[in-house]
RNA sequence: GCGCUCGUAGCUCAACGGAUAGAGCAUUUGACUACGGAUCAAAAGGUUGCAGGUUCGAAUCCUGCCGAGCGCACCA
């Protein structure tokens, strides 16, 4: 029995005892089943009694009674204790528990998967640093968590169009055009113009693929570099993303959003709302009409558009393009867009709280040698994205940063994560998944196999450790819900490696495979269907962090 | 000054208003003549920054302090 079908039973459960009089409530959408943490709680428990004892006006523990009764007579249900406040405490018999083996072995890669986002489109753009320089840590903490929030959504059925915002149009496209035009022509960098080793690199390509730049007029030179840099770099950045298997689905130019004229057209349509003001000899949207701390400027007295007038361009796009939810995601330092990103979706009659989500990264600081690794562009000793793949590895740096939280700052040690083992909590994820597949080839070499459905014997997976590690893998699909609507895609992580340590204390005190010359038993196909369903459930789960599951480690 | 985010074990981090706040690392002690020891078992480690409040119940929600980070442009 999985989760989901006891929450169905301790539902109707409810719905009885109001349809015999027995109570008067109002038979809630849906009750919440969970495995309590202290194994004499039972397999699952639930608080239903208590959420139901004020509306019912009874006492907690009598609405418990009530339900107790009830939900004693499902099949597959052993034991129904009331404990505490009025928690009823569930115990499954181990034939309905160790059914989930086969359920989850048979749902393979759709196990975990839902179809409690469909038809909605959501667009998620993350990343979108300034093609002006390499990918530093910060992004790459979003590349890591952003596109794994790519995968869950998708896997909670919704359509999913990620994206990479590239601002190709301002001035530091600008300074970065003449900051490699100075290093090819052996000149000191303009005034905070960027520097490093890779804007020397770029500017000996760009005078290698085009012989005879360093002839042309200043101002046409600087044409060349500028166009050419900018391909370069995105084109670096590209590859990076590929690299640390992130793929985004739309590359949005700024700059095209000012070519085709969409920048003018949005303000128009921002006007026609109602919100936009001229004042000063520049043209405003009131976004303070809903909450934002001041007015911002559209067009400015000189004519130019700004930054702001660009982004609420985009966002016009976003929405044009069909995307019902919007999700940014900006750094710590960006937090003061908020306001402005949902007055704009305000301003353009749209719902702020529907149609646009922000989560705010926290900012990573990595530790080498015991000293923080500062990170500055002027001083050229900027951690990048191919650093940390250098260091440590797509699979440890990627889920080292989707780990946690993106509500909290990060402190990554490179030197434990590049020498001990232990604390890259995806090896003890991976390992358990290795250790399955070593079982698995160990059961081929003796012509063993898990046998057919039929013969399974669920009701022999009845120790602790297989129970334990069954209820693990019945929650998966809400871990999976949960970290879709919640936006956190560490859950899944945490989880794995829940689910990994239950492996490692099953395999340790359960022996799956016969030894020596035993023959292979219901028991041995019985924990084969175990092993089978927590390999999938491990698959699935890196999956949908971008992390391999090697077979060997 | 105003605003946003965050204060949890020595360290790095978890915990959708639920029962005794959990993992890993580090420390101490055990387990391979058994499927991979990158593992397992055990000990020790906490006034969840402080003080109030809300309720059956608060690390979580509200208020006020204290501390940290980051923002408050006709810059991008």
């Amino acid at each position: 029995m999985t989760p989901a079908e006891l929450s169905q039973a301790v539902l109707s459960a409810v719905r009885a005892v109001v349809e015999a009089g027995e109570l008067t409530v109002a038979v809630p959408e849906q009750v919440t089943v969970e495995r309590p943490k202290n194994k004499d709680h039972g397999d699952y428990a639930t608080n239903v009694a208590l959420q139901l004892a004020k509306p019912a006006g009874r006492p907690p523990r009598q609405v418990a009674e009530l339900l107790s009764a009830r939900l004693q007579e499902f099949p597959g249900v052993a034991k129904v204790e009331i404990a505490g406040p009025g928690f009823l405490n569930i115990t499954l018999d181990a034939a309905s528990q160790g059914a989930l083996a086969r359920t989850v072995v048979e749902a393979g890669e759709a196990y975990g998967r839902n179809e409690a986002l469909r038809g909605l489109r959501i667009n998620l753009e993350f990343v979108s640093a300034n093609p002006t320089g390499p990918i530093h840590i910060g992004g790459v903490r979003w590349a890591a968590v952003g596109d794994s929030l790519g995968r869950i959504l998708r896997a909670t059925g919704a359509e999913v169009t990620t994206e990479y915002y590239i601002n190709d149009a301002g001035v530091q496209i600008s300074k970065f055009g003449a900051s490699l035009q100075a290093a090819a022509n052996g000149r000191p960098v303009p005034e905070d113009g960027y520097v490093g080793a890779y804007i020397v690199d770029i500017a000996k390509q760009i005078v290698d693929g085009h012989p005879g730049v360093l002839d042309l007029p200043e101002a046409e030179q600087l044409e060349v570099f500028r166009s050419a840099g900018l391909t370069l770099m995105v084109d670096e950045i590209k590859r990076s993303m590929e690299e640390f298997g992130v793929h985004f689905d739309v590359w949005f130019s700024e700059k095209s959003l000012h070519d085709s004229g969409a920048v003018g057209q949005a303000i128009e349509r921002l006007r026609e709302q109602g919100h936009v003001f001229d004042r000063d000899g520049a043209i405003w949207l009131r976004t303070t009409d809903f909450g934002d701390d001041k007015d911002r400027v559209l067009v400015k007295a000189d004519g130019d558009t700004t930054y702001f007038a660009s982004d609420a361009a985009y966002y016009l796009s976003k929405r044009d393009r069909g995307n019902a939810v919007n999700v940014y995601m900006l750094g710590a330092d960006h937090h003061g867009y908020v306001g402005r990103l949902k007055a704009i979706a305000a301003c353009a009659g749209d719902d702020p709280e529907l149609n646009i989500e922000v989560l705010i990264g926290q900012f990573v600081k990595m530790i080498r040698a015991g000293e923080e690794v500062r990170m500055s562009k002027r001083a050229g000793n900027i951690i990048t994205i191919d650093d940390v793949v250098d260091w440590i590895g797509v699979d440890a740096a990627r889920y080292s940063l989707a780990r946690s939280s993106t509500d909290s700052t990060l402190t990554l040690d490179i030197d434990v994560l590049t020498s001990t083992s232990n604390e890259n909590h995806v090896y003890y994820v991976q390992y358990a998944h290795s250790r399955m597949c070593s079982v698995a080839r160990n059961a081929a070499q003796l012509g063993i196999d898990k046998g057919a459905a039929e013969d399974f014997r669920p009701e022999l997976l009845d120790s602790p450790w297989e129970n334990a590690l069954l209820g693990k893998l019945g929650e998966f699909p809400q871990v999976v819900a949960s970290a879709a609507e919640l936006r956190e895609p560490h859950r899944v992580a945490r989880y794995l490696e829940q689910l990994a340590g239950e492996y490692h204390r099953f395999y340790d005190n359960c022996r799956i495979l016969p030894r020596g010359d035993e023959e292979a038993t219901d028991l041995t196909r019985a924990r084969l269907w175990l092993a089978d369903a927590t390999r999938t459930v491990i698959v699935n789960g890196l999956g949908l962090l971008g992390v391999s599951a090697p077979e060997r480690m």
